[in-house]
DNA sequence: GCCTTGGATCGACAGACGTCAACATAGAGG
DNA sequence: CCTCTATGTTGACGTCTGTCGATCCAAGGC
């Protein structure tokens, strides 16, 4: 069960967390990683999948108490948690009979930073005729 | 050219922004509106665009600066383009004969929001059998 | 007017994605 | 062992998505 393939993502620069996405022009590859996480995020019962894993106090959630919330069947709930733990972004635990699901802040964190501006945003400017 | 059709989310609650995803279990339709950016961004070369035209001094790019950096054709660029423009991330302006995109920040500081998690979040514990 | 150049739109096609029913698997409890 | 409940997996189906070539529109220069 434990078995998370965990995107890696083109490591943070040395120095700090997160080169940015907003301020540098981001590699191929990292533009690929990138893309399955956000990819995982672009669909609206995924997104509250995780919102109801992260939201619920305690931290973890039964997939019992998940696949109710929603019309669909229970194996399109489980292949949506399935995208949503290969993307990185929740992580399920076995106890008993039931599988308990629950958020991987890193990832979250992660992509929070990459979205952030740096403070210093430069003002823009109207660009003159292209090269 | 201008007729980005602004992507309006559930708007954020009155107080403060962003009830944020990770804190309440977000409903439907807002799941929907959010998933339609996250989609938008779930692509590699979208991701590239969208960095590419955010981390440009100036704030502005040129299309005819964006095409040659992919192994892709002028339509197909002009395709991502225009979904990173339906999602609101980004906006196009014609001046003379060439085409400028520029960033729109509001959307990238929601989804930054959005993705961020209140700061005393509560010690996860092991749940006990569910309902 | 015509031609050229920069971009957007259209139509078509292969591949990816969301969904389901059917089946398989893992524990719990007889 | 057998059965029942809770989840994951498989195979199939229709729809959506990324890509292209062909075409069209806008602006400039002749």
């Amino acid at each position: 069960m434990s078995n998370q393939e965990f995107v890696v993502l083109g490591q943070d620069g040395p120095g700090g967390c997160c080169p940015g996405l907003l301020t540098a022009p981001l590699a191929e590859d990292q533009a690929t990683e990138l893309a399955k996480v956000f990819k995982a995020l672009g669909d609206p019962v995924r997104l509250r999948l995780l919102s109801m894993i992260a939201s619920r106090a305690g931290g973890e959630v039964c997939v019992c108490d998940l696949t109710p919330a929603f019309d669909l069947s229970q194996p399109t709930i489980s292949h949506h948690l399935k995208l949503l733990r290969e993307a990185g972004l929740i992580a399920s635990e076995r106890r008993g009979t039931w599988v308990f699901y629950r958020l991987l802040p890193e990832m979250t964190d992660r992509l929070a930073g990459i979205l952030t501006r740096p403070a210093g945003e430069p003002l823009p400017e109207p660009a003159q005729a292209p090269s």
